[in-house]
DNA sequence: GCAAATGATTTCGC
DNA sequence: GCGAAATCATTTGC
């Protein structure tokens, strides 16, 4: 078929005939109808999905993170999370790190905004592009409103595929902000000697039961400046420790011994007044006069004894029953040469805390010095 | 740079 | 929920 210029004017005319047609109105809205009966009713239908819950996770991640939401100070709640992990801001460059932190965190909340700006820009202006583009079209063929509304749902949905993948993003790099500034891992930091020191005390005072009740934590919590959290930490490792090396401990050992005999020598209080654990009540507040009978004694033990594998019989482990068996006659008392700088007293004194204090396990004269013998269960 | 020390976390059993 | 044990990650001392 030839296109001739002749042949345009007529197809034009033609054209502007129907346009002005007085049932052209009438037929379009007829066909408009039709279209939408059929298969644009039920596509719509079909699309109306709901909301995706990993972008609402994102969302409410964000929300939390304070990333997304309103400005809340560089994240305040991050900041509080970034307290809480460091174990109550004792640290003193703990506000320079959080400044640090929020700062960071003050960033990626810009770019974030920035670029969520930029991304509902563009879908606006391709909406609006499309949407002029449609209505053009409306001129030559039927477009029904709820195709322009199909049209731009689906626009949305692409735009929010894309926003989902900034969220994505985004979270990403608030979790390695996180990690890098947040993790008490990576926070560690060495207790200050005093607080060491008070441990140790407490620790070596009530050998034999090295369990600070909540007051007792509560209170060397307070001494040290640290947390709860973190006392109980520190004697999970202190009684572990402890347990797999005694004799590396030894000497530490001897040297609580004997700043405790000495403070006791001297009339009565230790240097550092400590918690008053349960079992010691009426103790006066001191771990060296407590009444757990955990005293270490400046001088040979008690019927010769060395320092006995009984004093650490926390637990009944295989670990520590083998240890205790590796350590052969004489047990730890070897390690004091001779010089024994301190002996249990009856550990039943506390009034006997786990089944491990059985009566062959406390070391007997009958059993010789430094008896190790203890439960063989395994 | 390396090993030891140390505080924190994880896993598991009770 | 607590504690033991193993492990991780960092600090410290050499």
């Amino acid at each position: 078929m030839t296109i001739t210029d002749q042949s345009l004017d007529e197809a034009q005319a033609k054209k502007h005939a129907l346009n002005c047609h007085r049932m052209k109105p009438a037929l379009f809205s007829v066909l408009c109808e039709i279209k939408e009966k059929t298969g644009l009713s039920i596509r719509s239908s079909q699309e109306e999905e709901p909301v995706d819950p990993q972008l609402m996770r994102l969302d409410n991640m964000l929300l939390a993170e304070g990333v997304a939401g309103p400005e809340k100070g560089g994240g305040s709640a991050a900041a509080a999370a970034a307290a809480a992990a460091s174990g109550g801001g004792v640290s003193p460059d703990n506000s320079i790190e959080h400044s640090d932190y929020r700062s960071k965190l003050a960033q990626i909340r810009h770019i974030y905004h920035s670029e969520l700006e930029k991304y509902e820009q563009a879908c606006n202006e391709f909406t609006t592009h499309v949407m002029n583009l449609l209505r053009e079209q409306s001129r030559t063929r039927p477009v029904a409103p709820k195709e322009m509304e199909r049209m731009v749902s689906i626009i949305h949905r692409k735009f929010s595929a894309i926003q989902m993948q900034l969220k994505q993003s985004t979270c990403e790099a608030v979790m390695i902000l996180r990690s890098r500034f947040l993790d008490a891992r990576r926070k560690r930091r060495n207790f200050s000697k005093q607080a060491t020191e008070v441990l140790n005390e407490y620790f070596y005072s009530h050998l034999s039961n090295p369990y600070p009740s909540e007051e007792a934590k509560e209170e060397l919590a307070k001494k040290c400046g640290i947390t709860v959290s973190q006392v109980s930490n520190w004697f999970g490792n202190k009684r572990i420790r402890y347990k797999k090396n005694i004799g590396k401990f030894q000497e530490e050992a001897n040297i609580y011994a004997v700043k405790t005999a000495v403070s006791v020598t001297q009339g009565g209080h230790s240097r550092t007044s400590s918690p008053t654990p349960p079992s010691s009540a009426g103790s006066g507040g001191s771990f060296n006069l407590s009444g757990s009978g955990d005293m270490f004694l400046g001088m040979p033990g008690l019927n010769g004894d060395s320092y006995s594998a009984s004093q650490v019989r926390w637990s009944t482990s295989p670990q520590v029953e083998s240890l205790r068996h590796s350590m052969g006659p004489g047990g730890y008392g070897d390690n004091l040469g001779g010089g024994q700088m301190y002996s249990p007293r009856e550990m039943r004194a506390n009034g006997g805390w786990q089944e491990a204090v059985t009566p062959s396990s406390v070391t007997s004269p009958t059993e010789g010095p430094g008896s190790v013998h203890s439960d063989t269960s395994n």
